[in-house]
DNA sequence: TTTAGAATAGATATCGTTGTCATTGTAGCA
DNA sequence: TGCTACAATGACAACGATATCTATTCTAAA
């Protein structure tokens, strides 16, 4: 009933060479001629021949397996997360295993390095907020070759990938000047992302450079959270001296937040209000009205972090520092209304 | 520079026994006395052993690697299977491999059976609207151990979870008539998902045993998505004569879409309309007036399923028929409207 | 005592690949 | 012609576990 599934050694024998002559082929080594590498090719198919990741690992003592590391409550995010990071890794033979956790504990650091050992990884990736944690990467990088996504600080000799918070937020922050509006509220993200630090910089340079004073009491913490984004607007369009005319949410669930909190208030938004969000998740677009955003190649960060990653398993080159910055796209939607 | 891991045969030197002794104790068989046992275990732990997968898998035929296909657009919903699967699976000393897939691909089968050799997989999870393709699922079985979740029909032969549709559809709709509604619009779910027949019976089902006619003008089509609940909204709400006073959603998304229709209308919800949604996902209780909708236990679904899967792996028992349905829960929020 | 049989432990082959090193074949050159 | 260099190929060990088979020890019944 079983059907036999064919070995290195069935291939050999039906291409009338040697198994080492096989395993040349398969890993695209040096030093087999054409001819024999067509032939050994024809059986491969023909036997329908899959080499068996076990013997290969067992062997060369890889595990062809590559750790995702998350605690980011937005699915959205982390869907596109996923698929970038596996489409590069099937591409190049290797699979992902997922490793969800809470940034909070104590002993991340433990958790991470027993999962490293246990699943016997080749390669880990890290995303936000875990990729802010400085200590805990240090660590890591001494036991198994990390890809970086979204680092708080950016080391050099690292291998990460990062997006342009700064000037995403710089820019659509000008955006907003120059539609006319001074008085800008800000929403800002959780204080343990790294981004959160970046988008409000973008923000307070903006004002700066079109010479526009920063009120404080128009920036109010946030976490990301859609509930947090409600209570923040809250409390910015409680303040009636305030003058804003317009809101800047670090992020769109808290985007999302700001126009519940509007529509309870009987502000309309973008006529009373104008507002921005961040990441351009589909929140964004189907909110009403739709969310002027600032949307980030998340999914080719993350295939590019799992390339980066796996060219550094693979070759003997030691090159350990490699990286790439990605650039942001403002979508304009209805949120956002001339003054 | 390099730490050398602790092999089968150094725990083996430690505690002066052989490598069969501590293969016994590391897969629980028979044979070990308890003495010999506690020394291994001690040995193990002193030295920070991990048996290595690869020769494991190797020599006893597995790879110890679940596969996960989907193709969901509810990021929501997707997490909640993730989450649920890989519990399961690292409790039991298993990895998960993700393969998103498009369900409309003619040669999806094809894929599906390369994914599964290439992989080398001991188990695939199908999730819908993929475990509702009786004739790929047909197909698969043969090839390798399934675990599927909701499947459309349910097989007795076949290890499933599942939810109660019907009863939840069933009881939502009793709800909304205890509210004093009669003229109830219901939209559809995507036609290839088999949730979508289960919900819109139980509706229908609910109708006719509180008397109740059906009107085939308030039953819309929809494909699950935001957007089509909110063009399915747009023809329910046109239609001035209908008299239809609330609107069930077979999922929370378009319950969404209908959210929006419905301020673009100027018709108020609860006030005007009351409507229902189903799956209870982020959307439903962000949304303003909360929705109320139906809460299915996904990750303990999905767990068991898992659970259910490696079960039938480890252990020789030809017991390839095991289910479970799960109950589902009504979550009670702002709207709806008693009449 | 003796001995059958269970409980326990060990020796060794084996899984399917890659690494190491040896061998063969052939072209280039003095 | 004879030698070298290098490309092409192969023989065999090794990776770290489990499976199979055998050997020893212990227990209880005859």
């Amino acid at each position: 009933m079983e059907i036999k599934k064919a070995t290195i050694t069935d291939v050999a024998n039906h291409s009338k060479v040697s198994i080492k002559t096989v395993s040349r082929v398969i890993n695209n080594e040096y030093g087999v001629s054409k001819t024999t590498k067509n032939r050994v090719l024809h059986s491969i198919k023909l036997l329908n021949y899959n080499p068996n990741k076990a013997a290969q690992g067992l062997r060369s003592k890889k595990s062809f397996l590559i750790g995702l590391a998350y605690d980011n409550p937005d699915k959205f995010y982390l869907s596109d997360i996923q698929t970038g990071v596996l489409e590069a890794c099937v591409e190049n033979g290797f699979s992902v295993v997922l490793f969800p956790c809470n940034y909070s504990d104590i002993d991340l650091y433990l958790q991470l390095s027993e999962f490293v050992k246990r699943t016997n990884l080749d390669g880990l990736i890290l995303t936000p907020p875990i990729s802010d944690m400085k200590e805990l990467v240090q660590k890591l990088k001494i036991e198994i070759p990390l890809s970086i996504i979204s680092p708080g600080q950016s080391s050099t000799d690292q291998l990460w990938v990062s997006s342009d918070d700064f000037k995403a937020s710089y820019d659509m922050t000008c955006h907003l000047i120059k539609q006319g509006h001074k008085k800008i509220g800000f929403i800002k993200g959780h204080v343990d992302h790294g981004a959160t630090e970046h988008r409000l910089n973008g923000y307070l340079n903006a004002l700066k450079d079109n010479n526009i004073n920063v009120d404080k009491n128009n920036i109010t913490d946030g976490d990301f959270s859609f509930d947090s984004g409600e209570s923040a607007a809250k409390k910015l369009l409680s303040n009636k001296n305030s003058g804003i005319t317009a809101i800047f949410a670090s992020n769109d669930a808290m985007a999302a937040g700001v126009l519940k909190a509007a529509y309870k208030a009987k502000i309309k938004i973008p006529d009373d209000i104008s507002l921005v969000g961040f990441d351009n998740s589909p929140t964004a677009s189907q909110a009403w009205p739709s969310i002027t955003t600032v949307s980030q190649p998340i999914k080719e960060m993350a295939s590019f972090a799992a390339e980066i990653l796996i060219q550094n398993i693979s070759k003997k080159s030691e090159n350990k520092s490699f990286n790439k910055i990605f650039a942001s796209e403002l979508i304009f939607r209805e949120s956002v209304k001339r003054i």
